[in-house]
DNA sequence: TCGGGTACCCACTCTCAGGTAAGTACGTCT
DNA sequence: AGACGTACTTACCTGAGAGTGGGTACCCGA
């Protein structure tokens, strides 16, 4: 695995909770999981543009062990794996929503594009 | 520098966010400034254990491109600059204050360790 | 039989954020 | 004289995060 995580010590509560979020594609994951309540592997590469399966994985398995998404394997002949956000992930998602709404605020103030996402684009 | 910032395209406003407050100590910059109002480097420097030169040096030059630092120099013998936010780095910091809290609470949850903190003294 | 779908694993490569350590110009303290 | 303070700048190096491209085991439709 990359690095296992540090789990602290931390400065602060955004040191602890950045450290969870850092990685490029885990706001999206967190962001795509809170909107569609759950979602299957191959749905989420989907939902992501230009996110390799590899690092697709990484994270979902990274964001597991910190206890923010739940991972629910179904013994079928098709592989099943549906994913989808603890009671933490939400809260976290919750707690970033504010950051967003900044983040979306400076886009306007300065102009900056949207990348052109996929079909199924987040709300926001 | 670094890489003069992407500002952009983003896929939501969490990315636009998330692409100015990464850096190791950007998050402790904008807490310190938020603290105590306006801080020279040297006392940023202190305040940060562990931070080095070169990297508070660029992270500032890059908030500021961003526009949430105000570097503001005076033309003295022992040379003077005063950092304090902006607008921007104080909305950014309210917007960030709900994640710091679910990163304390997570802290708590787990009974991660905050680093030591002294004001001006390495520890180790 | 071939291609496509599911959900992964593994090895290799590469970029760049960050760390280390030095130098600059000027002044005060000891 | 030399150490220490201010606020930086510059060059070099390392390591982890991320990308590339392959393989696995199974099944389904054409």
């Amino acid at each position: 695995m990359a690095k296992s995580a540090r789990r602290g010590p931390y400065f602060c509560g955004i040191d602890a909770a950045m450290d969870v979020v850092a990685g490029k594609w885990k706001p999206l994951i967190l962001w795509e999981l809170n909107n569609y309540g759950t979602r299957r592997f191959a749905e989420l590469r989907r939902g992501l543009p230009g996110v390799s399966e590899k690092m697709l994985i990484q994270h979902l398995r990274e964001m597991e062990e910190d206890g923010l998404v739940h991972r629910e394997v179904y013994r079928q002949v098709p592989p099943k794996v549906e994913y989808s956000l603890t009671e933490q992930g939400v809260s976290l998602n919750t707690a970033l929503s504010s950051l967003g709404k900044w983040g979306t605020e400076r886009m306007r103030r300065m102009g900056a594009e949207k990348v052109p996402a996929a079909v199924d684009e987040p709300v926001g």
